[in-house]
DNA sequence: ACGATGATGAAC
DNA sequence: TTCATCATCGTA
């Protein structure tokens, strides 16, 4: 079965939902025209503004305006004066939900993997896309069976009793 | 186990 | 103006 390139419509969802189909499946990255295919084992949600631990709880900021965008937009901000973090856009226009990427298989920790695909605020606010040159597929050996971990978020403790201990991570197992 | 890193936004 | 943050690496 041949790898599909996902669409924007996929994203256009709740965040938890994508994150967890997410895992198994390929983020795809163009580096100075060579293709590069890692497989998601970790990801995050983070559901609209009613979630404490988003930057979207706040209201619209000059740094989470592309969460508000359309679904499949790449959200990429930078944090702790060193790193860039990989999110994609959930959820209709205006909706500030996304996903946030943060383990591929051999690369675990949100900052470590868009250092290795080279990914900072050139991407942020574009469309996940061949022409953007990065983009998710669907791979065709994907097993129903595959075990799927799920715990609260990473570092996200600010965000009280209520949100920080749901269960909006997961891993693959 | 702790400090450095140093953009962004909130609290004061 | 000061502080904490959806981390990570180097040093102890």
């Amino acid at each position: 079965m041949k790898n599909k390139i996902l669409k924007p419509e996929f994203f256009d969802r709740s965040a938890v939902l994508v994150a967890r189909d997410l895992l198994g499946m390929n983020l795809v990255r163009i580096i100075g025209g060579k293709v590069e295919r890692w497989k998601i084992v970790e990801t995050e949600a983070y559901e609209g503004s009613r979630d404490k631990a988003s930057h979207a709880s706040r209201g619209k900021t000059a740094r989470n305006t592309p969460m508000f965008g359309e679904p499949g937009t790449i959200y990429v901000y930078f944090t702790y004066g060193m790193h860039w973090m990989l999110n994609i856009v959930c959820g209709k226009k205006e909706h500030p939900a996304a996903v946030l990427i943060r383990g591929l298989e051999g690369c675990v920790g949100p900052g470590r993997l868009t250092k290795k695909l080279k990914i900072d605020k050139d991407l942020n606010g574009k469309i996940l896309g061949v022409k953007t040159g990065l983009w998710v597929e669907k791979v065709g050996d994907i097993s129903p069976k595959m075990k799927i971990g799920k715990t609260s978020r990473i570092g996200v403790g600010y965000a009280g009793p209520v949100w920080s201990k749901k269960l909006y991570r997961f891993l693959l197992k």
